[in-house]
DNA sequence: AATGAATGAGACTTCATTCAT
DNA sequence: TATGAATGAAGTCTCATTCAT
């Protein structure tokens, strides 16, 4: 009995908390961090304002869990198709692929991460979890390339700095298709993006 | 007498102008944009609150004036810089030390810069003029690369595409060197930049 | 069987209604009136805040109820005392002790107690029911007084307000103990009051 | 110039300081500190709520700020009173007179006063300065009482405690007339509290 | 031109109360 | 009866902007 009780009330806070982060998501991407507000979000939501603090203690931990939530999607999916690759070339494209797709499909989330990116200067000290995030999540390319130098297939670059550069130059050419002043379709940026990079990098 | 007047107003103008957007690159480079207060820039500029609305119409606009001066200083060097240099080869090793060197030394412009380039994708209506801005000066690094593919020097990337990559991979060492993720001296990281990007591009 | 269920229902309301009851005297006197919480409460007493409801319409009337159940006992235990003693003089000492006692062994009643009574002059229309409270029980002093002038045991004051005096140097000496600024012993301060009290009114 | 521009600003600030300490006493002692908003005050005081915050922090400070005017205006009225008797029988008459009076006049400021006392005892950690002001005061009435015991005119009683007591017969007088119970005339009520309090403490 | 006091809209957040389960 | 998630009114405080001096 317990233990339905305790499924069931998992399962409110679930939903809610879903319904929260995905209008958060929207209504964040939509306005900015500061332009929106909490009302916007309760009526995206569907719920009263109030409701929103039963959840999420301040605005701000709404955002960052909408975004966390969308990082963390984001780099579960990408590890899924990055172990369906064994080549350093196919992982590297499935990863830029991968990032790409997601980044193109979930416009609202990549807005808010993008943005945030670009914040974390500002605000560095708030934010250590978040910085964390970030960075962590570059590790998952630079493993890429020293798996790809110890194999020989790539010459013996910086990974740190290789991999930032990499993720870097993916994000460019998602604010252009974001920002719509790039028409290619996916699979050309792709082809750019990685063509530009192996060159680069390649032994 | 009438041009005399006039120009003392300028001055004046021109004088106040500047003193304020000095004190408000400082101001919301420090705090970002919604966390700085025009009190806090009247006090960075030691002049009365209601003396900023006299030159600008709203904080906004300060903000903006901001980041055009900061952005056309930048690009004002550069060209300078990019003249001296002959070679398609010199002249991107140029403009990639020079991006890198402005933002080491102005590091709240930076700051700024590449916050509202993430935001970019927020606000994008808001700022017609700014987005402008940033593509424009996109152009001065992709005439180069056309220069350099019609020379043959460089194989046939698709320019545009190419231009932002790189300027892309700068911002990303920027914020290293700024985030201090980075220890590298300035000169390891144009090699490195030139290095990957160039192979990258070269024929 | 109906008569069964009454009672067993009257019971569990009794067992809800002081659980509470407590709970809400120890809160109120933590935090005052307006800083405590209806959930505090609901916590303190180990209740859902749903179940406050039940049994009180709103949260004063939980605040009013903790005071008169106070209030209440206090009286009950002073008019016990009171019957033990014959003489005026035995009498008017034993209920300054006996105050003194209660309020020194309940306090968080006491400090209900008397911020409300400081109260009473900004709230004087809501609480017609409270002032009467604390307006008929400084008739048990009046009556004592009229008592002991009937006698000639004491001049002839004004019975009304020498009750209201005496009442007013109790309360001054409890917040003096509560507020830790005497450390005086019981018996001391029984003793002080009952001398300048006495002194006061004997014949 | 300074001088006459510092002045005029002080006069502005003191205007309106005055202006809305006055505005915040009425509202106060008419619906208490938590019932009463920001809003009402600004009201009362005929300006906007955001001139309120120009001159003070929080409401808590504006609520202290009319306190602790009107304390000391009360003490500092009482001093000159106390100066113009010399024995001790007319300064302690005098003193009681005095409060009375002021509290009569002032009835708001009386209520905010004697509704913080009795809060005094739940908020203590929160106000030590507002403790400070209260028992400070005290001192006036047990100075008197020394000078009076060195003087052998009375006899030989806790002073601190006896100070306390005198004023808590005060306050209970005054909440009687301020509640209505008594309808005496004032020197009626400073006869009965003075002979109450000399009898009791007289050599 | 310069000032800075005044404004008031609007934001976040709390919490008494309700009501479906 | 008991629960506690949901509600939304209301409060405090901030700050961009205005305007009289």
């Amino acid at each position: 009995m317990s233990t339905i009780l305790k499924t069931k009330k998992d399962v409110v806070t679930e939903f809610r908390t879903a319904g929260i982060l995905e209008a958060a998501r929207r209504v964040f991407a939509t306005k900015g961090f500061n332009d929106a507000t909490v009302d916007d979000i309760a009526n995206a939501a569907g719920v009263a304002k109030g409701t929103i603090y039963l959840y999420y203690k301040a605005k701000r931990d709404i955002y960052f869990a909408a975004l966390k939530f969308g990082i963390e999607q984001m780099f579960s999916a990408l590890e899924t198709q990055l172990k369906a690759e064994s080549t350093i070339e196919a992982k590297l494209r499935a990863l830029i692929a991968g990032k790409l797709a997601y980044c193109d499909e979930n416009r609202d989330f990549f807005k808010i991460y993008y943005s945030e990116l670009g914040n974390l200067c500002i605000h560095p000290a708030n934010v250590p979890e978040l910085k964390a995030l970030y960075l962590d999540k570059a590790k998952v390319i630079e493993s890429i390339l020293k798996e790809g130098i110890r194999k020989k297939v790539l010459r013996n670059v910086r990974t740190e700095q290789a991999a930032f550069a990499i993720t870097d130059i993916i994000r460019g050419v998602v604010i252009q298709r974001v920002l719509g002043a790039t028409k290619s379709r996916l699979g050309q940026d792709v082809d750019f993006i990685f063509d530009l990079v192996w060159k680069g990098i390649a032994a």
